[in-house]
DNA sequence: TCATCTTACAGTCGAGTTGACACGAACTGA
DNA sequence: TCAGTTCGTGTCAACTCGACTGTAAGATGA
């Protein structure tokens, strides 16, 4: 039985939950005790809004959806014009429409997520209204976002079982510890390095460069790069699981 | 450098892609053998389109967000205006806004998927613009629904295997083997009855009823419930996996 | 020079899980 | 009463995970 229904007029936007695994320019004070990987923390960039709604309060970058490009273009775009991150990895995360999340007008908000490697947060934007934040240390943020951030880290951790996406998160090549440093931080809790080697050498995710890191105090590393360099981008793929053990987390 | 750029004027539309075991009314003929649960296949309804663009094309169901409603209200308003169909699990899948996929305006399409039970299907509209459709046999679709079905279907497919999604599409009791059916259809290969039942009992998701069903030509099978009613329409959930073999298809 | 420290990497072993299969239990229909 | 089918329990080999031990390879400092 089609009634009329009165139709939204509602305005497109575009955010995105960045991570990184080090803070860019402005960021509140590290510690600079040594920190063990699992006791550290994912940084996140947020823009403080300078008008209303929400004025003064920090919240995601994003912006509106331009008439000639695609959802993740726009994602792409605001994110570099607000913070001047070029994000490795960019998802999509989930569209959220609650009728009342912004005051004034109804707003839609395509929400993407987005991991960059260290050296791109150096290259972020100075700018007084763009602050790096400890993702487990967040202010109030304006809107549903803090909601965003929560969901955004739950499926960070959850990918990260069942995709090689933390290869995101690091240079062309890098050592397995780097790479169980990731681990560890996202998952929060300690892995032994011995089983994690066996299980990330079986699962064929990585090849060799046949380099060593040198400068180390200590026995130089072996070098990896992914395998196939395309997967870390890989966009809605159902993959096999890496390993169970990468998947608990507490 | 903040630029000004031509804001998108798109509408906004909501669209289900909705899983059965069983068809609903109308629907492409059932070759009446026996068939293996894993020869099976889902079915889904699907609307004819009435007027352009992609006029006379069978096209998801779905419509315009309304005003004053949620994005998930919207597509429970429109599967039960267009289909009749009340599903019992409703999620939120993607959401896809590429420029050019309506020729006329632009059209953001918020996309949802839902799981019917058997006997909700049999409530659906009669009307010759609605029909059922083998999920692996489907015709062209209009815009890029088609790209959407087999997105829905790939994370059916994943659900499956880390949540318990599957008692969606039972009743409130059921057996083993009607719970095993499920994934053998969604998972497209046979499961070993015993060992089925092992991880099943073992996960503590379900719970005996104390009843049998009878009038079976065979030895009568325990009713099962899930331990948790709400389980079935968590939203966002990140759980610890069911069991690896469950999550495994070829 | 060389012992010592730290990390890299290899290997072992017990506990627990999976997949394949066997077998008795329970019910219907001939 | 017996044949046929499914339900449900049990067994066992192969595999995986987590904890642990031990060796390799470099830097550092006495």
């Amino acid at each position: 039985m089609p009634r009329t229904i009165e139709l939204a007029e509602a305005r497109l936007a575009v955010s995105t939950v960045i991570f990184a695994r080090e803070p860019g320019v402005a960021h509140d004070e590290l510690p600079e005790q040594p920190v063990q990987p699992a006791d550290r923390s994912l940084w996140i960039p947020l823009v403080r809004r300078l008008r209303a709604p929400g004025k003064g309060r920090w919240a995601l970058p994003g912006g509106w959806l331009g008439a000639a490009e695609s959802l993740e273009g726009a994602a792409a775009r605001t994110l570099d014009e607000t913070t001047g991150v070029t994000p490795r990895y960019l998802e999509q995360l989930y569209t959220f429409g609650a009728p009342d999340r912004s005051p004034d007008e109804r707003v839609v908000s395509v929400v993407y997520w987005a991991l960059v490697r260290p050296e791109e947060t150096s290259g972020s934007i100075e700018d007084p209204n763009v602050r790096w934040f400890d993702a487990d240390d967040l202010p109030e943020l304006a809107f549903d976002h803090d909601e965003i951030v929560a969901y955004a880290l739950g499926r960070l951790r959850t990918k990260l079982g069942y995709s090689q996406i933390a290869h995101a998160f690091l240079d062309e090549t890098f050592t397995l510890a780097e790479l169980r440093e990731v681990y560890e931080t996202v998952m929060r809790r300690p892995l032994d390095p011995a089983n994690f080697r066996r299980t990330v050498e079986a699962s064929g995710a990585l090849v060799e460069t046949g380099e060593v890191r040198t400068g180390t105090p200590h026995r130089p590393p072996k070098l990896y790069r992914p395998a196939d360099p395309a997967e870390a981008g890989i966009q809605g793929a159902f993959r096999i699981p890496v390993a169970p053990h990468l998947r608990r987390h507490p």
